[in-house]
DNA sequence: TTGGCTGTCGCAAATCTTGGCAATTATATG
DNA sequence: CATATAATTGCCAAGATTTGCGACAGCCAA
């Protein structure tokens, strides 16, 4: 639970408040090592909390990621969530054929992003990066990838 | 409209088949240069076929997407849709304050997605990119971009 | 302390998207 | 050209996510 200091500080920091309700949809994202879904976190949430909406909690998932405590992830097609970690920061390929999902190094897309605020202006946010396409596993019936 | 002998051939080659749905879909799509959303979509086509369910009109689109006649870009939280352009193939930038789009030439990406086959035998389909971020315009109040 | 300002919450309604199912229609075949 | 059959549609409803609103609570100034 200290390790959620951070987060109190940073929503502060913008004029935003830790509130229970808050504290416990952190917890629920903390407490998973991969990505969870809204209705998952809301799942565990009720239980601490059987008041709590669906809506506070899709609310303070986006409230978390837009301080930068949390990271969304596209898989499928719901959002998933993730405790944004620093020293480990990953992008993510999901297969769209079986969501299997690997995690892939910044450093992959360092010369890109570069590129792309040099000659767009453009400052990806590529914490949030998904790549679709097909893991190696479900290749075989693919058509040829598009670049 | 003679375009459109190319999509018929893709579906039959599949085993779909042409309707006048779709037909309408595939025009609407067609005849703007940008994204249609698919209520634009379904104005159109009801425009023609006032008959026509919505639920056809994402069942067409979400088909017309996989035999490769459509893309799909997200943008804000919802889909959008344009005509698949062999010859001007493109990545889009959405800026998430915004919702502005930019167009991004393949070649930014040919690199890594070379890479990306080659260390982790993952085909990104790059012809689904759509890259969040900050445009310059809104860049401003924005925090630190990750990579 | 008293107000007032602002952020939050729960609820309900709205918006976007998908799925089930019976009726309809495109297409190959005779 | 009529017929069989499997794909497709319309309609309805549910799922998923977002938004508007009235009520309430914390915080700062006077």
């Amino acid at each position: 639970m200290s390790g959620h200091a951070a987060a109190v500080d940073r929503l502060r920091a913008q004029g935003y408040r830790m509130t229970p309700q808050r504290l416990s949809v952190l917890d629920s994202v903390a407490g998973r090592s991969g990505h969870v879904g809204a209705d998952e976190v809301w799942n565990q949430v009720k239980a601490q909390h059987p008041y709590v909406d669906l809506a506070t909690v899709y609310r303070t998932l986006q409230l978390l990621k837009r301080v930068g405590v949390v990271t969304e992830v596209v898989i499928g097609n719901k959002l998933h969530f993730e405790l944004t970690d620093q020293h480990n920061r990953h992008h993510h390929m999901v297969c769209s054929h079986c969501d299997a999902v690997q995690t892939l190094s910044p450093a992959y897309l360092e010369e890109f992003n570069r590129q792309l605020r040099r000659e767009f202006g453009f400052a990806p946010d590529l914490g949030n990066l998904t790549i679709g396409g097909a893991c190696a596993k479900c290749r075989t019936d693919t058509p040829d990838a598009t670049v």
